[in-house]
DNA sequence: AATGGAAATGAAAATCATTTTCATTTGTGA
DNA sequence: TCACAAATGAAAATGATTTTCATTTCCATT
């Protein structure tokens, strides 16, 4: 097995805590870091195991890896300019365990986004 | 634009109204059905724009096609075998146009859905 | 410092789902 | 029948991710 590189976690916190693979290796390329994808793909699947991040997936499938512990939240786009706001879903957190549960499902995560068109659009 | 080749959504919903793209060719061509991979594709993306069908991903990020009613619900989904339930949403409904309105947005839109292990697995 | 082995690294190739290209076939209305 | 648009599918392209494997880096022990 193999150990994350650590600068492959302190670039995906600098990035906001939510990025993936292909974005955190440009980022550090283009920051000047020396190394290869395939050891950032290796150190963020040894953060996954080690439950230091989450993985989700975009709607074309690919993988975003997420820090654990960060406040969970979630995403208000505007569909015509593409601005982004990040809103608290306590509301979601508790509807989604309890739903969840309801139906014998435990081991619970979630994913919620809203859409619309923003004030200036 | 192309139409939906009937035979496609035929075979998905013999294939239990749940199943990858891949999937459904495989099925046809084990079946005799003369069909191209591509004609797959299109005939399942037409389908998602008409909204026939609802599109999932796998873990691994394979798409996942699966047949769905006209009401607006969200999904429970089992991390491990895939299994389904379509749950009501009224909370969160109002929770999206609430959280949206608040932050000047309108023609609001949203998705949410909730993993977990099923009782099964 | 020298040695040896384990872990880490990364370039390149392999994999796999999905999309695109494009030439051919099919269906339809004039 | 003729022309034209839509449908089809084989093959190539794309893009993320994984695998392979040779090389390099680390570390503990002489």
């Amino acid at each position: 097995m193999s150990r994350s590189n650590p600068r492959v976690l302190s670039t995906l916190e600098r990035a906001g805590g939510f990025a993936s693979a292909q974005e955190v290796y440009r980022l550090m390329q283009r920051e000047g870091e020396s190394i290869g994808l395939t050891t950032v793909y290796r150190s963020l699947q040894s953060l996954v195991n080690d439950k230091i991040v989450d993985v989700l997936r975009r709607d074309d499938g690919e993988a975003i890896y997420r820090l654990c512990g960060e406040a969970h939240h979630h995403h208000l786009v505007c569909k015509s300019c593409g601005d982004t706001v990040e809103i608290e879903g306590g509301a979601i957190e508790k509807w989604a365990v309890k739903v969840a549960t309801e139906n014998g499902f435990r081991d619970i995560g979630h994913s919620a986004e809203i859409f619309g068109l923003c004030s200036k659009c």
